[in-house]
DNA sequence: AACAATGTTCAGTC
DNA sequence: GGACTGAACATTGT
């Protein structure tokens, strides 16, 4: 799931559900997950503590911890990243959801086993990460300074000066967190399907109005992403498969590996050499 | 059974 | 340093 809108819904979770409720337990169950993982390091840090404040840039979540009853001073940073399948579950009662996700059941409802961390909190409530296929990553203090900006808050002129530069495709310049932070792969074809531009021109060879149209593209497809419930929800999502028609003007659906990733683009609007997308059809 | 999957990282190479 | 490739990580779903 995890883009930055399936990010930022979870942000949202917990800075609504999760915060100031006193920390009892810690299970940093999965010693994968929870990394470094040395014995009781996480449950010493967090134990006695409550989560104070939410923050996220771009697939990143860390949360300030207040101190303790012992000692004001306050705790460790809390960082969360959900991975590849990653999801976060805040429940107010331990009895009556253990191991599920609240109203939740059947088919694609989290498992107790893919817990991989659980926070208890003192009133009996949980927050845990639910993850299948253990990507995910706790950790504490995250470094956070290795991210570029955030996509979402990214200035328009930061964002040129990001991107129009290197022989690298665009797409792939896009999806490097250490430059812009939280766009993945559905969200990059859809925002590069949205502006009408090739996911393989080299990000240098760019013009100032295919950057605008991405910058633009990038704004309506986070905006529309995070009201809809996450990345999946994109346009190109539904046609990303053998034989899907673009939604826009019915041409077929290219496909390649692009930055490494499968690539989905509209073969008649997203050309390579960037000619084309002016011709209407 | 083979293959692809919303992510990150690291080694090797040019 | 930049860019590219491939593999690894671990697991599920088709």
């Amino acid at each position: 799931m995890p883009e930055l809108p399936e990010v930022e819904i979870a942000r949202r979770l917990i800075a609504g559900k999760a915060l100031h409720r006193r920390i009892t337990r810690v299970e940093d169950v999965d010693p994968y997950v929870c990394r470094p993982h040395t014995a009781g390091q996480l449950r010493d840090a967090l134990a006695g503590r409550t989560l104070a404040v939410a923050h996220r840039r771009g697939k990143l979540i860390w949360c300030e911890t207040s101190g303790t009853e012992q000692s004001g001073t306050p705790g460790p940073d809390l960082g969360i990243h959900l991975g590849m399948t990653g999801r976060i579950i805040v429940v107010a009662d331990h009895e009556a959801t253990e191991g599920g996700e609240p109203l939740r059941r059947g088919a694609g409802a989290p498992r107790p086993e893919w817990n991989r961390f659980t926070l208890r909190f003192a009133d009996g409530g949980r927050l845990t990460l639910s993850d299948p296929r253990r990507l995910g990553r706790v950790r504490l203090n995250p470094d956070v300074d290795a991210l570029g900006p955030d996509a979402g808050e990214v200035t328009h002129q930061e964002f040129r000066e990001l991107i129009m530069k290197g022989t690298i495709a665009v797409k792939a310049r896009l999806l490097d967190q250490s430059k812009i932070a939280g766009i993945g792969n559905l969200l990059a074809d859809e925002v590069l399907w949205q502006a009408k531009v090739s996911p393989a021109r080299p990000a240098g060879k760019l013009r100032g109005e295919d950057a605008d149209r991405i910058y633009r593209g990038l704004r309506s497809a986070l905006a529309s992403a995070i009201a809809n419930g996450g990345s999946h929800t994109g346009e190109v999502m539904a046609v990303r498969r053998p034989g899907g028609i673009c939604p826009r003007c019915g041409a077929e659906m290219g496909h390649s590996i692009v930055g490494g990733r499968s690539t989905w683009w509209c073969s008649r609007e997203q050309s390579p050499d960037g000619s084309v997308w002016c011709t209407q059809v």
